[in-house]
DNA sequence: TGCGGGTATGTCAGGACTGACATATGTTGC
DNA sequence: GCAACATATGTCAGTCCTGACATACCCGCA
């Protein structure tokens, strides 16, 4: 979690559109990154909507809240996959991902 | 590499939309394999469209030509992370993954 | 103030993914 | 037929991601 400062830093003080690549970022990463961003914020919001608590949403995954609350946080350990994968579990679809992403 | 053979059926004989649900497939795991497919797709029509090799593809990643293959086989041991990095990598926006995913 | 439910952060063993290599299977031009 | 090139398949050691646990932080409430 060595980078956690860092993210925090990124995401706390600006637009989302902006985010993540005022670090030596090539434009592929930062595309990345902002997708990792976007991705998690959409699966908070799909959670809360649910009234779902992280503990509630690591069951239905068979994973752990501390999981849940990196996805949420855009932890650089959690991939794209999980995030993905763990929207469709809470309902979304393909399209509800591309939108997210896009 | 154990599923290859069922992977091979899966998308050999089938409309691309019908695929990957005839076996034991929740949604959720057919929704991620259609994904899994789509990007491998778009992968080889953006690769071939700039003219480019496997190979020559694979150094621009700095993988290798046998994983490429893999990415456009939908390999299941291809994760969609790699996929869309390499999407990304090939100049695709996430705009243009958000469509193929859809 | 202290409690209780919810969320965040750090760590780590084990499993999944990756790049690389070897090799097989096309495919094209001679 | 056979090079030369492109793509496919199998395998494996090293790396990264994952779930789980521990623990800290943050409220709202009594």
């Amino acid at each position: 979690m060595k980078t956690t400062k860092r993210d925090k830093l990124k995401t706390a003080g600006w637009a989302v559109g902006s985010a993540a690549d005022f670090l030596g970022l090539s434009a592929e990463e930062a595309a990345l990154v902002e997708m990792r961003l976007a991705l998690s914020q959409t699966l908070r919001s799909w959670r809360t909507k649910k009234r779902l608590t992280q503990g509630d949403l690591a069951k239905v995954l068979r994973s752990s809240q501390s999981r849940v609350a990196k996805m949420e946080a855009a932890d650089p350990t959690v991939s794209l996959d999980l995030l993905m994968r763990s929207l469709l579990y809470l309902g979304a679809t393909p399209k509800d991902i591309a939108k997210a992403i896009a």
